[in-house]
DNA sequence: GTGAAAGCGCTAACAC
DNA sequence: GTGTTAGCGCTTTCAC
């Protein structure tokens, strides 16, 4: 193994040139840096991350916290945020919360403990005020869900502005009976879906029926989706479009109204909302939001990397969604 | 931060015995054990990695290296390491090769720039035969996947004997145009399944039918599953009967069926593999061999842990598969 | 059975 | 601009 000191003797100068060298430190002078550089490539010298991390009080290490990485929404993002990570020369500790608090603050307990330089939220609920005495000692970013009032950074889409995407088509395409099936978990993006849902219903002149609202899962399970989708279309005055919040439940939707005999897209537009599961498979094809996940997990690490080497930040990073129509939405007939 | 040497203040013993204590030396007095345990309770020491990583040449980091972590199957077992090398206090470098044999190597060569202790390996090809150098010198261990010929320690199930009871089911439900549906892949389970699908016709005195073999893309893509099965069941004298390597493909045979007007189960029995794929939306649910991906993926971390801690070990462990019967399987009418 | 002390490889004050 | 050196927190040899 090559250490730092074989380099200086290589190069003739002193460890800590070498050092210096090594951390771009700009008081080399640059014949010396020349030399130690080609030292350093002739010996191919790695640093020790153990030594420096010693040294710097570091663990190159973060923490990925996550109600489940199985979850393909997840998996995206995970693998954005490893890739960055990789690049960065960080590990990773991956903890499974299946969304529970308790493991979400054990899970944070290793930055109390140092065993990572701080963390990646991928889903919190809205009102984890909780976290705000970790957030205010550690690097921690959110990552598509986030703490309403909290002043954490984070990166995400707009969920509402997606939203209000979603509604301005079905209305466009002449809908007036639009339901919506969000979910009973309590994320951010689960309210503000729901938000700009009935935000453009008013702004439309459409009145709001309560009972055009059902509720999913906090998974978005495809079975809960279905059975949230019977209630819906079994009711009286059926609606004609269903918002739904993720594409399982869009999916669970679609099946509920294959059953019931009701055509897709002639009789029911059905909207989805991720576009991670594979919705291309059976038709008809689902029209959907999609998250640019792989993006937002690396955009998150950078943010967590910036907090991490150049302390505090609040940065707030709005990634754009796209809108795909494929083939589950129609004008009304 | 609470150091060794704190804990030996309060302990009233020199950082050594402290040490010992931390490392289950046995030499310590019962009392003097005691003593030190209790101070780092109350001080509630945690040891620093780093430096112990530095002294004892360590990184504590495992590399994980999968084509593509999003895929369901992989992020399952990713899932499974994750978890058990959380317990044993390791972190991971997670690495997405796509497949590319120049990925893999370069992924591997973090373990000779000592950037980790060790690496899993969740897909290599039969005959990468360039592994054998890294793992002369390396603790890696295979999982899932394998190369032949290469005595490197894995973790798998017997895709061989899961092959044989698919096939002697069907063949139990007394279909004999059996076709199946394989990989262009080169990895050793597909290998091993084809194997299976053919020897369990022989003892059978079924005559192979070159054309009742179809080959789906390497990825397992349900377009290629959907696109072989069409070939499949427009040839003549078509199959009863279809063993798809895989669920994704089974999903692509069932449409292809379906468009052709083909019934199944009552006219086609389709059978698929790894049950990882929520094949239970549409009916007909997949009959399926199901894998315990998660504990494949914690056994390959404790091996590894096992050879990092405690040297070379060449231990090859089978995990039991399941035969679940849904409903895409019945007797031949 | 326990302690003293060297040293893992690196960084950063401080000196020149 | 560069070198000398202390020391990060731990493990482990060598004494006793």
């Amino acid at each position: 193994m090559t250490t730092i000191s074989d380099v200086a003797k290589e190069a003739n100068v002193s460890v800590a040139t070498v050092s210096r060298v090594l951390n771009n430190h700009s008081s080399v002078r640059p014949e010396t840096y020349e030399r130690v550089y080609k030292a350093i490539e002739k010996l191919s010298f790695e640093p020790n991350m153990s030594a420096r991390n010693l040294r710097r009080n570091e663990t190159r290490v973060i923490l990925i916290v996550a109600p489940n990485i199985t979850n393909p929404y997840y998996a995206h993002i995970l693998s954005g945020i490893g890739d960055a990570a990789s690049e960065y020369g960080y590990s990773a500790l991956i903890f499974n919360t299946n969304g529970e608090e308790t493991r979400e603050k054990e899970s944070l307990d290793m930055l109390k403990k140092k065993k990572a330089d701080g963390a990646i939220l991928l889903s919190i609920d809205i009102d984890s005020l909780w976290l705000k005495e970790y957030a205010d000692k550690y690097p921690i970013v959110h990552c598509s869900e986030y703490t309403k009032d909290l002043n954490i950074p984070k990166v995400s889409i707009d969920n509402y502005k997606a939203s209000l995407d979603v509604m301005e088509y079905i209305i466009s395409l002449g809908h007036k009976r639009i339901a919506t099936i969000t979910s009973s978990n309590n994320y951010i993006s689960t309210h503000e879906r729901l938000e700009g849902y009935k935000d453009s219903l008013e702004k439309h002149g459409i009145n709001l029926k309560e009972d055009y609202i059902a509720s999913a899962n906090a998974d978005y399970s495809f079975k809960s989706g279905k059975a949230a989708a019977y209630k819906l279309l079994q009711g009286e005055n059926r609606p004609t479009a269903i918002f739904c919040i993720s594409d399982t439940i869009a999916l669970g939707a679609i099946i509920a109204a294959k059953e019931l005999g009701i055509k897709v897209p002639e009789d029911l537009t059905i909207i989805g909302f991720d576009d991670v599961d594979d919705t291309t498979m059976f038709h008809p094809y689902i029209t959907t939001i999609s998250q640019p996940c792989y993006d937002i997990g690396r955009e998150a690490f950078k943010i967590l990397f910036g907090i991490i080497n150049k302390g505090k930040d609040n940065k707030k990073v709005v990634l754009p969604h796209k809108f795909i129509i494929r083939e589950s939405s129609a004008p009304i007939s």
